[in-house]
RNA sequence: GGGGGUAUGCUUGAGCGGUCAAAAAGGGCAGACUGUAAAUCUGUUGGCUACGCCUACGGUGGUUCGAAUCCAUCUGCCCCCA
């Protein structure tokens, strides 16, 4: 078994640790239980969540089992962590749908007990687990807690947490339920612990207090040295947010986000963050990502391409894959964008016929939210229609302009979609 | 429980009772330049049956010819006292 914690921490992977060596001679002894924790307010996970998913899918790799923990009894407490405000309480229910689209995401990048779910996936690794705190959060007896659990903690420690005492000085008070999600997510740790031996918890950097804490509870109680591990939070070299578009977030569900539109996000990635995100969201060997990250200039749009159909692959499958790179390269490569993958929608032939206001068009079919945004779009010279620039706001569109029967519709430079007809 | 403060468009944040769809910045969008990158420059950024109309400045109800701006009340948040 070769070390899986120096290849991690050459991938990136890792910002903080309890103790480097420790953690690194853990992991080559044997089999290591880890767990990560995600957080249930969405049915899908984003691309920010990559991050930790991919590290978990090298751990396994290297024979490690993983566990993940769906947060759904801290959730309904709501983590106070570097948040400028309280988040909102989701039912059960909710929570449990949203842990059911999660974990079949999950299933594309990890063997876990309920089955995997991309051909691609070694499924020779050591199943892992896929829990819900609530499991043991909801039951919690009160009075026990604050006795076995409560009576390790020192308030004055936990105020002087960054993300605590921040909520305190400021004008955002801190309410005690939230106070609390600490002692929580430590107690996670503690029962995964006993339960299955857990002795590695890895997490985003800005979890870092909370994990430690953790740490120290299995220590208090069980005397016994566990482990931890934070990601670098990531943001792009123009200082935004990971994972966010203006459109929102980029999701790892084709409904929210299709596989073309996660490609092409991927496609437009900023040059000085390629070779690093190639490292995160790739399993393309060190050697091959160093080759494409010195490629400079133009070239590095090979390296994008790369990127872009590697990660494609692992979320969405091979075909999506191929289907989103041939639409990208037939959009902007010059080829023919009539055979390929775009978001397509059909209109009734016959509203041709006295010709549709281009501004309708645009707006109908969500490449403009509103008229009037579609109004701009075409006086600003962003409107094309089968690659031609029409800027009279009262244009009809007729059957003239088809091409193949389908109008590929175009706003700004990058946005397409395609119109096919249909009979009524 | 008492006293005070605050609530503005995607965000931050200005707004004398009329000239406010509302300063400014950020963000977004479009154009130019380019490599589907970055940086830069320009335009634009509530909606609509578009030189006009409608909806908006926490909720409701008032005062006024006229309110985001004044009053009352409700709600949320913050601060001080208890």
């Amino acid at each position: 078994m070769h070390n899986v914690f120096e290849a991690l921490n050459e991938r990136g992977f890792i910002k903080q640790t309890t103790n480097a060596e420790q953690v690194a001679h853990l992991l080559s002894e044997g089999e290591v239980t880890y767990y990560v924790g995600f957080d249930p307010t969405a049915s899908s996970l984003h691309v920010g969540s990559l991050v930790p998913i991919m590290a978990m899918a090298h751990l396994q790799r290297a024979g490690h089992k993983p566990i993940a923990i769906l947060g759904g009894g801290t959730t309904m407490i709501g983590d106070p962590t570097d948040k400028t405000e309280m988040r909102p309480m989701l039912s059960q229910e909710q929570i449990t749908a949203n842990g059911k689209g999660i974990l079949a995401q999950m299933q594309r990048y990890l063997n876990l007990d309920n089955g995997v779910n991309a051909d691609n996936l070694q499924t020779t690794a050591k199943a892992g687990k896929f829990l819900n705190n609530a499991d043991w959060l909801l039951s919690i007896n009160y009075i026990e807690f604050l006795r076995d659990i409560g009576k390790h903690f020192r308030v004055n420690e936990m105020i002087r947490a960054e993300g605590y005492r921040q909520r305190l000085e400021r004008e955002l008070g801190l309410s005690f339920l939230e106070f609390n999600y600490q002692l929580l997510q430590a107690y996670d740790y503690l029962c995964l612990f006993q339960e299955y031996g857990c002795r590695l918890q890895l997490g985003g950097d800005d979890q870092w207090g909370n994990i430690l804490a953790g740490v120290d509870l299995v220590r208090r109680v069980k005397g016994e040295r566990v482990h931890a591990v934070t990601f670098p939070l990531l943001t792009t070299a123009t200082g935004a947010k990971m994972g966010k578009t203006a459109g929102g977030a980029v999701w790892l569900d084709p409904q929210r986000t299709s596989p073309y539109e996660f490609y092409q996000y991927w496609i437009n990635t900023d040059d000085r963050d390629v070779s690093r995100f190639l490292a995160y969201f790739t399993f393309l060997p060190m050697d091959e990502i160093r080759r494409l990250g010195s490629l400079k200039d133009e070239a590095i749009r090979e390296a994008k391409e790369v990127l872009a159909y590697e990660v494609t692959q692992l979320a969405h499958g091979k075909t999506e894959a191929d289907k989103a790179r041939a639409a990208s390269r037939a959009a902007f490569g010059g080829g023919n964008l009539d055979a390929v993958e775009m978001p397509t929608s059909a209109i009734i032939a016959q509203r041709l016929e006295s010709g549709i206001p281009i501004m309708e068009l645009f707006h109908e079919v969500g490449l403009a939210n509103s008229r009037s945004e579609a109004r701009r779009l075409v006086q600003q010279g962003g409107a094309y229609i089968n690659e031609k620039q029409y800027r009279a706001i009262d244009m009809l569109v007729n059957a003239d302009l088809l091409e193949a029967d389908a109008l590929m519709l175009r706003a700004g430079k990058k946005r397409y979609h395609r119109i096919v007809l249909k009979e009524n």
